[in-house]
DNA sequence: AACATGGTCAACCGCAGTCGC
DNA sequence: TGCGACTGCGGTTGACCATGT
């Protein structure tokens, strides 16, 4: 007995979106907010289902979002987070204002795991890659520093993301919540800055880091040791020159495009007057 | 200059969780 | 308490673009 779609499929477009859907749909939501998405294109006057304006308007309308290639400071924060996570998405992009889990996701997908696999990490366990050049050692053998230790320990939500995602993701959520609140607290959704403060803040109040260096790891999961391996993020990093790039340069360079690919300055049109990102976002959020 | 290949990103699909009746 | 509807999430796909041959 399967589920009803969740909208008529029948007559409704799919594939890209055009300017002027966006435009509809953005100054539907600008001036009602959505109270549910369901109605949102009937109202808007479009012929899209629900969803696909929910994830028109998350991915890529979003007054709050940030366009272009994430920052060095985003990327490691990335890793660090998928290391303490896995690949939940949403949970990642929920502590990197202004960025989408699908976006994270895509860029995890096209650059990062590449990067990792490229240092020999693997990119679901944040652990060496079996049999390179170093090989793990029997566990007998492993005299694990509290770094390395810290680094092991990374491996247990990716394992737990890999064979259970089910029980480890649903009954776990508030836990997760919970467990990284320090650092979601001081990022505040829209906030903006995006700064390596919370990585480093994760790492140190939360559970030991991947990346972090600091030495506070306790519970070690057995077998996961790895002796002597090098911070993943410092190490990615090093690859490619990375660091030489001009980050900034590239930042600044690419919002603008986006908007321009649609052909519509979406802002334009609600400049500042009556317009508030902030409160266009709990406008939008609670309907 | 044309074609082939690879890379990137936006969008869709299906599943799972949550909420309301 | 059970059922159905809605929303959100993660995986996957397909189109477009860039680069190499």
């Amino acid at each position: 007995m399967g589920r009803q779609p969740c909208c008529e499929k029948v007559g409704l477009k799919k594939g890209p979106w055009t300017a002027e859907e966006d435009q509809k749909l953005v100054t539907f939501l600008l001036s009602h907010g959505h109270c549910c998405w369901r109605l949102v294109p009937k109202l808007a006057g479009l012929l899209r289902c629900g969803k696909s304006c929910r994830l028109r308007w998350t991915n890529y309308l979003r007054p709050d979002l940030k366009r272009g290639l994430l920052s060095e400071e985003e990327e490691a924060l990335v890793i660090d987070l998928h290391a303490q996570l896995g690949n939940r998405w949403s949970k990642i992009a929920a502590r990197l204002p202004g960025r989408t889990d699908n976006e994270i996701k895509n860029h995890w997908n096209t650059h990062i795991k590449k990067k990792l696999k490229k240092m020999g990490i693997d990119p679901v366990t944040h652990r060496p890659l079996a049999p390179v050049a170093q090989p793990l050692a029997p566990l007998t053998q492993q005299r694990d520093p509290p770094q390395a230790r810290e680094e092991a320990r990374c491996d247990e939500p990716s394992k737990q993301q890999a064979s259970s995602q089910g029980p480890a993701a649903g009954a776990d959520e508030n836990e997760d919540e919970e467990e990284i609140t320090p650092a979601s607290a001081a990022q505040p959704h829209g906030a903006g800055a995006t700064t390596s403060s919370p990585a480093s803040a994760a790492a140190g109040a939360v559970s030991p880091s991947c990346s972090s260096s600091s030495a506070s790891a306790s519970a070690a999961t057995p077998g996961t040791d790895v002796a002597t391996w090098p911070d993943p993020i410092d190490l990615f990093f090093e690859v490619d020159g990375i660091m030489g790039m001009d980050w900034a340069g590239i930042l600044s360079g690419c919002g603008d495009d986006a908007a321009a690919d649609i052909g519509v300055d979406l802002f334009d049109q609600y400049p500042g007057d009556g317009f508030d990102e902030q409160v266009w976002m709990y406008t939008g959020g609670g309907g």
